[in-house]
DNA sequence: GGTTTTTACGAAAACGTTTCAGTAAATAAA
DNA sequence: TTTATTTACTGAAACGTTTTCGTAAAAACC
């Protein structure tokens, strides 16, 4: 049972009652050599009793160290987001530090006061995943300027820019999931994507072109569509698509939430999926799974990607701020893979 | 473009250029009257030019306000909590405050650690939807004993605690459910229910227990299974109820992944939803809109949890630390529906 | 012109921690 | 015993803000 706290309890506190000075207290706490066993053990008991608990505002100011990372990412409800979070958590949390998440929303002004809060802060590192809308990426300079580590993922700066990148394999998930529709036969494949100032639709259309033309099938413009990859949008394609024929054969689409709604779509319009369209999804997300059919879709081992950042970060914190260099900035691209389902 | 820092640049070094006191510069960046309009575009100009922002430790210690809330939540990829989260972020960023999201995993060892962390990093208030294993609160009274308000919603205590209480109104969602089963002529009504040590399921329980009673319809013990809600679980207990005959007429879940589950297996065993089984979920997960047949769920509008969460917090930290009183732990129930769908 | 009030600013203390430099006591070496 | 070394601790400064108190100078009043 722990004692009613009269106000405050600070290591000054402790050490009064004790008759020793605050220095001593703290090197206790801070598990430093040259303590008297006796005196570590007294100080330890009245810590205990009185429920003292660090101050991490005195002692980051003092220190320069917070032991927490910041992490900025669009919307926490994405699956992949979700499941990246949770590991980089799990991960970071078994080495002592704590995260920080951060939600844009999507908004470019609100990834812009997030980074600034994340610097007030003075976290020891920040970990981002960047708006749709993010080109210009002088927001984050307030933190490598200020020798914060910066890694990307997901989305990340498509020019060079002075922080770790860890990234899926788009170009190769682009290309798995047209490979996989032309081997099946497709040849009028429609292509949903993202638009294209964002690096992960780049890569992965420019993946799906590499397939395409590898199988010498014609790439048809009225087959591509570029815009945010919402619901609406996907169906507004879809009826572009289904206005007249011919139709196409196939629809691959740039994450899953549009290709659930092309499946959608096809069945208000009796369209028999996969016999008269298949349709491939991206980033397995687990409505993909339980929809029938179930979905084809590509999947990015999100846990695989936290743990890559985690490790890269780490290899960056253990060096002190002075001697990073530009061997710090790796661009690390993680593995991605076709999972079939009946939707193809 | 910003001018390349040289390393450091503190209210004094921003006062040391302009030969004026830091207490000069702190009045200007913090709108304090009595500072001439003259000083304060000077100051300003340099705030700008040396891309100056404020040490969020350094003024917090000063001040003992972080202008930052806690969250913690079990899981931020369960579709409730991840539009609570969002709506309780846009709601505190509109009033200056941010919001640090943390993730037990549903681990209580983890959630314990949060909120130390949270208070160690002294946060104005903390909100907090419990573990599943969460049935001592105790750790949060370095919290409420130290002045730091905290808001529980979702899984909340219990036994009484000095804690501003929301949840949704789960007597009634479980009351929704099972009378709108009840109504369509089902009787043999099985119910996948939670532990009963989380006040959810106690609550979703006794709704469904009073809807059954209503309709003079037994409650059979065989029927009902309490354990957590994970897709296994269902499975498991969709295996004994359609182990042999007589096989329920519906099936109620605490929670769509069970139902979500329960519909697989249904479908599985080719048992006709809704003709021969009905099934009815909880939260309205996005998943249970797109499964085919759709399936009936409880709404719980979180995005008004999110709202009520906020108004009330607001309330509270608008008085300060001295003047707090019973009054501000009140507790509010907040609207649940039901969201008819072709699973009935 | 003298008195009061207002305005604009500075000096310094405070928040709670960590750490450098120093010192007294205890121990080891001579 | 004297001197050197180690051990256990203290004092005080520092981190970057905010805020109280004080005080000149300017403005307002009589």
């Amino acid at each position: 049972m722990k004692k009613k706290q009269s106000g405050k309890n600070s290591i000054h506190d402790i050490a009064r009652v004790l008759r020793l000075s605050p220095a001593t207290i703290s090197r206790v706490l801070n598990n430093h050599p040259h303590v008297h066993k006796t005196t570590r053990s007294k100080v330890m008991a009245m810590v205990e009793q009185v429920g003292y608990k660090r101050n991490a505002m005195a002692s980051g100011l003092r220190t320069n160290k917070t032991n927490t990372v910041g992490l900025i990412v669009p919307r926490i409800s994405m699956f992949v987001h979700a499941e990246v979070i949770t590991t980089i958590q799990n991960e970071l949390h078994a080495h002592g530090y704590n995260l920080i998440i951060c939600q844009s929303n999507d908004s470019l002004e609100m990834e812009i006061e997030l980074t600034n809060t994340l610097y007030a802060s003075r976290v020891d590192a920040v970990i981002a995943a960047c708006t749709l809308f993010t080109t210009d990426f002088s927001h984050f300079d307030v933190l490598t300027e200020n020798n914060i580590p910066v890694i990307f993922y997901d989305r990340v700066p498509v020019k060079p820019y002075p922080a770790c990148i860890v990234k899926g394999d788009d170009f190769r998930g682009g290309y798995l999931g047209a490979a996989h529709l032309l081997e099946l036969g497709c040849r009028r494949i429609a292509y949903i994507s993202g638009p294209l100032n964002c690096s992960i639709y780049i890569d992965r259309f420019a993946g799906f072109q590499k397939a395409m033309q590898q199988y010498n099938t014609p790439l048809l413009n009225n087959l591509v569509f570029y815009h945010e990859l919402s619901a609406a949008n996907a169906r507004k394609a879809m009826n572009k698509l289904f206005a007249k024929e011919p139709y196409p054969d196939a629809v691959f689409a740039a994450n899953d939430v549009s290709a659930l709604e092309a499946l959608h779509f096809a069945k208000e319009i009796n369209v028999q999926v996969p016999s008269e369209l298949k349709i491939v999804g991206y980033s397995n997300d687990p409505r993909s799974s339980i929809v029938t059919p179930s979905m084809t879709t590509i999947e990015q081992f999100p846990a695989n990607i936290g743990k890559v950042i985690v490790s890269e970060l780490l290899k960056i914190l253990k060096k002190d701020d002075s001697s990073r260099t530009v061997a710090d900035f790796p661009q690390i691209t993680t593995a991605v893979g076709l999972i079939r389902r009946m939707s193809t």
